[in-house]
DNA sequence: TTGAAAGCGCTAACAA
DNA sequence: TTGTTAGCGCTTTCAA
């Protein structure tokens, strides 16, 4: 079938070791035995075998990557920056999605150990109910993204989810808003905790009551995001802003308002949590918290490496701060809800 | 390290291949023996090493599929049918991000032939300059997807371009048009080409002529849907509807319509192709053409397997037909140009 | 500067 | 029903 290093070592008339010095570049080799080697490579269009190098080596240069999804940026954006990190390194990267579910996560957990992967980024599928432990316990380096599993010691990389809070909070309230709902996710992760708790904190930094009636959490779906707001509206509670603290339920959030008549940021101010090129359509009227994915992913490859190469640091809990956007100065021009691509 | 089959054979007391014949369900193993075998497998927590099982067995359970970005839906909508098929199966499958870049898709051709992974499925880099001639040189399982290199003989799945394009463009024609412009990306695709040609076909076919004038082509991005369109409407062609050959290109096109006052449909009657799900806000005023992303990754699938089990069937260029969806019946209620959530 | 021998962890082929 | 031997393709000793 394919050329071996045998067929390699023959063809230039070396050993086989030979070879595999000319093609790891360790050892002596002469000039002329190299070229020789290197034209037998080129005619045989030898590609070495990973298995039995990594086999032998029991090295490999792979890593991967766990993801609830591909299908929303958030996500690739986290992946762009790990495959380029990890590239740069030489290494390639083994994309998993999970779909936030365990037993998923977990069936890769096997098969990933069954390859020997050089390490795991990954974002658990469940904060609670994570098979991470399964890593730890067959000592696979791991880094965590964006999540945290509580029962497991490891690295975390993730945004600044109770910094982001506070500072479009308070942005909020030093544009005059006096009653700021908060729209978000149950508190089942760690994310929506530090994000309602730096609403909350926000709020009472600047004298304001909070009031348990202007808190709406629920599933992270656009209808979610619609259902609460349209109830919002509705139900007498009179928000005078509204804090939106994922970008899937502001987008529904914001169709709900469109809909309604409310005029943003005239009739109402909204910040919202920002991940979702889809909403680029609305985000000229929003103030925003962008987490910094790429550099997430980026990091996160810098820190799994460290773990590999066998540092013995402690467990480290990177928390990297979300660029915040201002931008709903009322503007007379475009105080509709829509807006329309620059011409 | 690891615990290995060794060790599990020393703790059941039994010899490796017992061990092996437990994991791999083949040959006799009795139930008291299979039972200790069990027991010492989870007491070890041993998962078996791929590497050094696929290095003798000369067998991968992994596959690779290479896309242009797995930002976009309509690719994560195939790596989805891909990874469900070939999780039926009992394989993972590695993805792999070309960017429409050669030089990286060839790295990856490398890195794969490396790990001499059971098959490939990809969406070439470019028709012209792909590198896939290399999977066939190494005798690599290999199926295209949506794309077709033309210097190289292969299994192809892809939609029906040309029979979409006919479609939805006899369908403007019946509804009234006998102006249709046509905006699509430049011909260096397939895809492209027989678009055109479906689209140039239907007029034809209705009796009409073909007018170069009418006919836009450009890059696949927003803007230049958006550039082409507002060039469509000031240039004096007019044009009494639309077919967009790319949901891209559509999203800038609508925002062209929109902004201008154009009113769909009654104004300008617009089909388009729809791979993007950031269309769905536009989508109730539009015919469509939907291709079947996720079948096609299934069938692509099942035609490598047919490769991998050694199959000698002639190339086949599988084609399957688009979802076409009438919706440009005239609405009043809805005659605006963007649409909301339902409530 | 080059090579021979051994072995990574597993399984095919044969034997008992 | 179980075990022994050999070897997948490569790299790490050690020796020349």
């Amino acid at each position: 079938m394919a050329a071996t290093i045998k067929d390699v070592a023959e063809r230039a008339g070396v050993s086989l070791i030979t070879v595999s010095r000319v093609i790891n570049a360790t050892g002596y080799v002469s000039a002329a035995t190299r070229a020789k080697v290197q034209a037998a490579i080129a005619e045989l269009q030898y590609i070495p075998n990973q298995m039995a190098s990594s086999l032998r080596t029991r090295q490999s240069s792979t890593i991967a990557l766990l993801l609830p999804t591909i299908a929303e940026t958030f996500w690739t954006t986290i992946a762009r920056g790990v495959e380029d990190e990890a590239e740069s390194r030489g290494y390639s990267v083994f994309l998993c999605n999970t779909d936030n579910d365990t037993e998923k996560e977990s069936r890769y957990f096997d098969v990933l150990l069954g390859y020997r992967v050089a390490g795991v980024i990954t974002v658990p599928a469940s904060e609670s109910a994570s098979q991470l432990h399964l890593l730890h316990e067959h000592r696979m380096p791991f880094v965590q993204i964006h999540r945290k599993v509580e029962s497991v010691a490891g690295d975390v990389v993730r945004g600044d989810s109770y910094g982001g809070a506070v500072a479009l909070t308070k942005h909020l309230v030093d544009a005059g808003a006096r009653r700021v709902a908060y729209v978000g996710g149950f508190r089942s992760l760690l994310n929506s905790r530090d994000r309602v708790a730096g609403y909350e904190d926000a709020l009472r930094a600047a004298g304001l009551e909070v009031d348990p009636s202007l808190i709406r959490l629920g599933t992270f779906e656009q209808q979610t995001g619609y259902a609460i707001v349209r109830d919002l509206l509705q139900s007498g509670v009179e928000p005078d802003a509204i804090f939106i603290a994922n970008s899937t339920l502001a987008i529904g959030a914001l169709h709900a308002l469109i809909e309604t008549g409310v005029r943003i940021p005239r009739d109402m101010l909204v910040a919202s949590y920002y991940d979702n090129s889809a909403l680029d359509d609305f985000s000229p009227f929003m103030s925003t918290a962008i987490q910094p994915t790429y550099e997430m992913g980026r990091l996160s490859v810098r820190r799994l490496f460290m773990r590999i190469a066998g540092a013995s640091l402690p467990p480290e809990d990177l928390i990297l701060p979300n660029r915040i956007m201002i931008r709903n100065a009322f503007d007379a021009d475009r105080e509709s809800g829509t807006a329309l691509l620059p011409a």
